[in-house]
DNA sequence: GCCAAAAGTTCCATAGAATGGAACTTTTGT
DNA sequence: ACAAAAGTTCCATTCTATGGAACTTTTGGC
């Protein structure tokens, strides 16, 4: 009872009409603009970047505002308001199982592991990184939680990927494994392992990973973290509800 | 026309008619009586909160949901989705904190203070100077915007030691108060104080520091600004959406 | 396992809300 | 001081969001 249907931002063709509330899909466009947004931005600015009239965008803007979605500083720019913190406290407390994955992700870093965070799909290609503790060694990487990262790089997105839709059917061996670790050689310098993480009915929930410089990832290393995050990634699951299973289940 | 009011708790009253647009503040109604909740909502349960009929909450959900605002659980029950989460994080990271205390900063100046600064954390050891404006008194100081500074110096560095990780003990009593200020006796010439600044969530977020030379920071001068940087600091933690809390917090 | 009640969903004519754009005011930059 | 850009107001027209009926599915009592 804890599967999750989000919405999917991309609907393959012609996602448009979607039966929705189109006012509330416009607002919903600023939001977004505003979210994606450096920083304070003009009402042109977000005129420019949803598309939409000036006009429009103000009055879309005045209720956002009164929900303290939006926030309007002295300079006359705009940005996300205080209500969007409300709002993510809520969901905090509204997901109490981040209290216990935060516990998890801190044991391992007083073990001595690397940076140690949590990942779930976002959308079909892309994940996104829902908690984060940093590591007791260095920690110079940019990734932070609410970071939305592509699929395409390290051990970490690879297991999301052999999760995802459509099933990337090259990625079966680590399906099977429910793990991942990059084997090294990558020019970025960085480098992780992950363990996958489930809910009920078996379905996927999201990885428990281990990042940080690649020269810090031997093979002696991988081979002496890969049962811990297995392990701490089986407590997530059963703490979510979810079944460990060691072979694959078709359906849902 | 006619609502469904069924004594709905919140919202107080006054939600007057402010010329925004009537399907978002609709749509925004959803997601407060979702925020509210204490867990997951059937369609009904948000029907009633928000006095719409289901229909129209059904058409709301639909785009909110398009947008990761909302997500659906397989039992049916609605609640805020992995999107607020997002917001939350591109709250904080696009946080206009930079262009309030500018102009804190600036007004402390030029009430007379000494040089004025913002300073955060950086790492576990160390901070970075945010922001600085030069005091109209004389002395050049070699500190600048963006440069890094370590926390066994000065008194803005004893605060930030004191909300840091992990937390020194020793330094409780600068915690408690949220303010610090040089002794005097420093061989380097300099001295300062500090304010603490914070964040949502009760979050140590920096330090608003003046600095000058050693000679002009006496007793009484101490006396005379620590009150305006206190408020200072205050202003920009409402800012911020930070609560200002006057008695000690355990956690920071 | 059956039935009644509640919850959820679909659909549509119509009211009225949101829209685009013109006109106007204010701010910015040179 | 002036021109250009940004911001704001306003309104007739259009198209969207609405209420509510009808219908389907789920829940719960017995």
């Amino acid at each position: 009872m804890d599967k999750i249907d989000a919405g999917s931002p991309e609907k393959s063709s012609g996602d448009s009409d979607k039966g929705g509330v189109k006012a509330v899909d416009r607002a919903l466009m600023v939001m977004g603009a505003l979210e994606r947004a450096p920083g304070p931005q003009t009402l042109t600015d977000l005129s420019v970047a949803t598309g939409l009239y000036k006009s429009a965008v103000l009055r879309l803007i005045e209720s956002l505002k009164n929900a303290g979605y939006v926030a309007r500083f002295s300079n006359g720019k705009y940005s996300l308001g205080p209500g969007v913190f409300r709002l993510g406290a809520a969901y905090e407390r509204l997901n109490p199982i981040r209290e216990y994955i935060g516990v998890v992700l801190n044991n391992l870093v007083s073990e001595g592991s690397e940076s140690a965070s949590f990942h779930a799909p976002e959308g079909t290609d892309s994940r996104i990184c829902m908690m984060r503790v940093d590591s007791h060694h260095s920690t110079l990487d940019r990734i932070a939680e609410g970071d939305i990262l592509p699929l395409d790089r390290g051990a970490t997105g690879q297991l999301i990927a052999a999760f995802g839709t459509p099933k990337d059917e090259r990625l079966e061996e680590v399906r099977i494994a429910q793990f991942a670790a990059s084997v090294g050689i990558d020019d970025s310098g960085w480098a992780d392992m992950a363990a996958a993480v489930f809910g009920p009915n078996g379905k996927f929930r999201g990885a428990l990973s281990l990042s940080g410089p690649a020269v810090r990832f031997t093979d002696a290393m991988i081979d002496r973290w890969r049962p811990r995050i297995i392990n701490a990634a089986r407590n997530i699951t059963l703490e979510l509800g979810g079944q460990i299973s060691s072979t694959r289940r078709p359906k849902a």
